[in-house]
RNA sequence: GGGCAGGUAGCGAAGCGGUCAAACGCAACAGACUGUAAAUCUGUCGGCUCCGGCCUUCGGAGGUUCGAUUCCUCCCCUGCCCA
């Protein structure tokens, strides 16, 4: 069913200022919203995505998920995917100069992306266009008063040039380009408003100023809280390793979900999933409470996940095969299959390191001294041990991992 | 263009002629423990190994030395200061 008519003012508020870090500048988000209401015409609502890496986490969800609900509210969605900047090379990563992107590799990335974030977004009032539509036609005069409209010093405020300026990091003059280039997306696409993390509060907001220096009204910067990752501080990344991929299996979501620290719990709930205010208040007082159990919360947090991106039953299924691999240490029900080539015994260095359960032979010797290896419910102790495979075997490394081995 | 300081394992950071596969911290992995894949504690953490050792690494290429991550030369990269 598609609205004919905008929600009220107050309402669309109270849905998009849940759990956002800041809007800037807040009144023009409400009179943007009472003309759009007035007009009835929908706002414009932009989100730049990085297509260098299309595997999306809980992490990009946040803000995925608040343009879900300006879609909700019948306005209008505009991915953006940066294959322009992308091919231009990442500004973040200095040390690791990622090797720029093909404008294949991008297009393929931004389809990746798209295909992920519609499982976040609705597949309609949803736009995806390339910023090298606009960007790449740009001559270098162009690029020039460009870059006449802003200035070092002010570009040199955002939080991190300053950090590294200060840090005698380098920092190339294309960095700088950044957020102009950013900013003309905005202008492009006459964004009203712009989402983001926090750490985009200040692309978001050179995009107002360039905007306005192209004659257009400024959009509103829409910014969210950036979601810790697994270890419950550091930003949640792929590099980082502390994320929930949203296209990972149940069993990773919840389990993943069941390792977060304590301290971010309600955080989780907030950004990343449809918890109702009274949930919310409900998951606050448990766990000011001593006497609640915060696992209790954390099962709950973990369920609701999974229930997002695969739907009840796998979170149903998820819960129980936790339950039986870590709690009752039993074994799972699915496990990877691997096939060997082999006369009789085989060695167990070469079982854990066909199977990728170690990455080298001195690896495998290892877990076998530290006692981490298992094969069909008893532990290996010597190296050099030859194993049957029978009609069959499973292989256990640590808690987590497993493989069934059967002769090809 | 000149001066100075740097480039060490996944990251950060010691070492500055042999005792260095390289201290330490983080991350990672394993074990114990636990409400959890949390915290804590213990161990491991380049490759190969007949567990005695062997092999390949300290920006790159050469050189000096019995021997270089450590000294020299050239080159590449980064930061700062001066112009």
């Amino acid at each position: 069913m598609t609205r004919t008519l905008f929600p009220p003012l107050n309402e669309q508020l109270d849905i998009i200022m849940r759990g956002v870090a800041e809007v800037v500048p807040q009144d023009d988000l409400a009179r943007k919203i009472e003309r759009s209401i007035a007009a009835k015409t929908p706002l414009t609502v932009k989100l730049g995505c990085d297509p260098s890496r299309p595997d999306l986490h809980i992490g990009h969800s946040v803000v995925l998920r608040k343009l879900r609900q300006f879609q909700d509210l019948g306005h209008q969605a505009v991915l953006i995917v940066g294959d322009f900047t992308g091919m231009i090379g990442d500004p973040s990563g200095r040390s690791k100069t990622r090797p720029p992107l093909t404008l294949e590799e991008t297009r393929h990335n931004g389809q990746t992306y798209f295909e992920q974030a519609t499982r976040i977004l609705s597949t309609k009032k949803i736009q995806m266009l390339y910023n090298s539509e606009w960007l790449a036609k740009m001559s270098f005069a162009d690029v020039i008063q460009l870059g006449a409209k802003y200035t070092v010093a002010r570009m040199l405020e955002r939080d991190d040039f300053e950090r590294r300026y200060r840090a005698g990091e380098p920092i190339s003059i294309h960095e700088l380009l950044y957020p102009l280039a950013q900013a003309m997306d905005s202008v492009a696409v006459r964004a009203d408003v712009e989402l983001g993390g926090t750490d985009q509060k200040f692309n978001l907001l050179v995009g107002r100023d360039i905007q306005r220096e192209y004659g257009a009204d400024a959009q509103v910067a829409v910014t969210m809280p950036i979601l810790p990752g697994t270890d419950g501080v550091e930003k949640m990344s792929k590099s980082l390793d502390n994320y929930i991929g949203i296209s990972e299996p149940p069993q990773q979501i919840y389990g993943k979900t069941l390792s977060i620290p304590d301290t971010v719990i309600y955080q989780y709930f907030l950004l990343a999933t449809d918890a109702s205010a009274a949930e919310l208040e409900a998951v606050k007082r448990d766990l000011e409470n001593p006497a609640h159990n915060p696992r209790d919360s954390k099962r709950r947090l973990a369920r609701m996940l999974v229930a997002m991106y695969h739907g009840t039953d796998a979170a149903q299924a998820a819960e129980k095969e936790f339950d039986r691999i870590f709690v009752r240490k039993e074994m799972p029900d699915e496990l990877p299959e691997f096939q060997l080539t082999a006369e009789g015994p085989v060695g167990i260095l070469r079982i854990l390191t066909e199977t990728k359960l170690a990455s080298s032979n001195s690896e495998a010797r290892r877990l076998i001294d530290q006692g981490g290896v298992m094969v069909d419910g008893s532990r290996v102790t010597e190296p050099t041990a030859e194993i049957k495979l029978g009609s069959g075997i499973v292989v256990k490394v640590g808690k987590r991992k497993f493989a069934r081995v059967r002769k090809a």
